[in-house]
DNA sequence: CATTAGTTCGCACGGTCGTGCTATCTAGCA
DNA sequence: TGCTAGATAGCACGACCGTGCGAACTAATG
């Protein structure tokens, strides 16, 4: 996994820095062939650790998946919703959460694509924690989409027409879609693809008033 | 599984007939779960076999894997692409296409949503036979929805200046989005969301002469 | 009736899974 | 120095995995 480097690494036990460790190689796992195959067994042999000194850092299988699901959330939180979130709150925000979206699947922080999508299309179709986790990730993250859509609506950035709702699915849409396919066709262009349908969309959703 | 019922059902031995439930209950399962998540001693519980009466009939796990996503496949012809062909050439079969798709999505043809959105996103980032069957299909569709557009085109439906590759990455994301978040959050309106950024979408392609 | 081909079963194998128990080793503290 | 808490290893367990083999049963053919 390719993440920005922290600059501050924090003074560690060994056993922190282990679970670390683990929870680091879970994710990768995890990204390319889901949490399904995510074995006690194959961590310790890819970390050449004992299956036990892996188990006694989780205790269960579950808490094992839990905590590489919370993991890859805060990965998820620093490398897009952090830099998305800078841009001014509107429709600039809308254009910087996209862009730092697909920032985010061209420099493959995960390596096999975006965790989460990964996660929902995993656990979209079963009950149980993991798929409240997929279910709640998704919510949240198009309903963040949707908000500064309605803030860039009430600074007059976006028609007030627009329901807000059906462009966040539409924008989500284009970002769940070309993470997919760059991920299926090793394809680093599908991301361009997916900027032009945005740039489009958006400009389409401009205020009547400054529109053509 | 809810197919549209055979009106011809072929004369079956007993052996053909074991093979085909053992494929239906297959696809079922590898649609909600994946085909990981596909094993012969489940198969063999929830039919009511012994394991090696399923083994016996594909004599590998592999061939097993093969022939469920081949007859996923056939469904898919029955149930998305027979239908949505018999729309005419061009713009019409492009939107008979969509909505064979989101039919499909709303009869829960497959239990899990669709079999190839499930299989594109667990072998995405995998190498290997499924990997290629995956990309394979998605290629396919995409392709076919490309030709139905450049058709469209040469019959004055939509805009020369529209990048017909471009179009149907937008159409194929509003369709796989649909499909996922039905299936996420068990909410048959979302396919409606589908159909009203497909509609919108596609009125902004109209040739320039007839647009507003 | 005898033979044969096809279908299914029972059983066994080696392997991996998640999990528990006990031992060993290492650091920090009294 | 001895004690304690934490990290890791070793080993065993029952369950399930894919696979192979031989036996039983069935239906069609001669």
């Amino acid at each position: 996994m390719s993440t920005t480097p922290d600059p501050d690494p924090p003074r560690r036990s060994d056993g922190e820095r282990t679970h670390a460790a683990i929870l680091d190689a879970a994710m990768a796992i995890a990204s390319v062939e889901g949490l399904g195959s995510l074995t006690i067994g194959r961590l310790a042999r890819e970390l050449d650790i004992s299956k036990s000194g892996v188990f006694a850092h989780f205790r269960s299988k579950q808490r094992l998946q839990q905590e590489t699901v919370a993991a890859a959330g805060e990965v998820f939180e620093r490398e897009v919703l952090a830099p998305g979130m800078q841009a001014p709150a509107g429709l600039g925000r809308v254009e910087g959460l996209c862009e730092a979206y697909l920032s985010y699947v061209d420099r493959g922080v995960f390596p096999g694509g975006c965790f989460f999508a990964q996660l929902i299309a995993e656990f979209d179709a079963t009950d149980g924690p993991l798929h409240e986790a997929a279910a709640e990730g998704q919510s949240d993250w198009a309903g963040l989409l949707q908000t500064e859509i309605e803030t860039a609506q009430s600074q007059g950035e976006i028609d007030a027409e627009v329901d807000a709702d059906q462009l966040a699915f539409e924008l989500d849409a284009l970002l769940e879609m070309a993470n997919f396919l760059a991920t299926l066709h090793r394809d680093p262009d599908v991301t361009e693809r997916a900027r032009t349908a945005i740039r489009q969309r958006l400009a389409t959703a401009a205020p009547a008033s400054i529109r053509h």
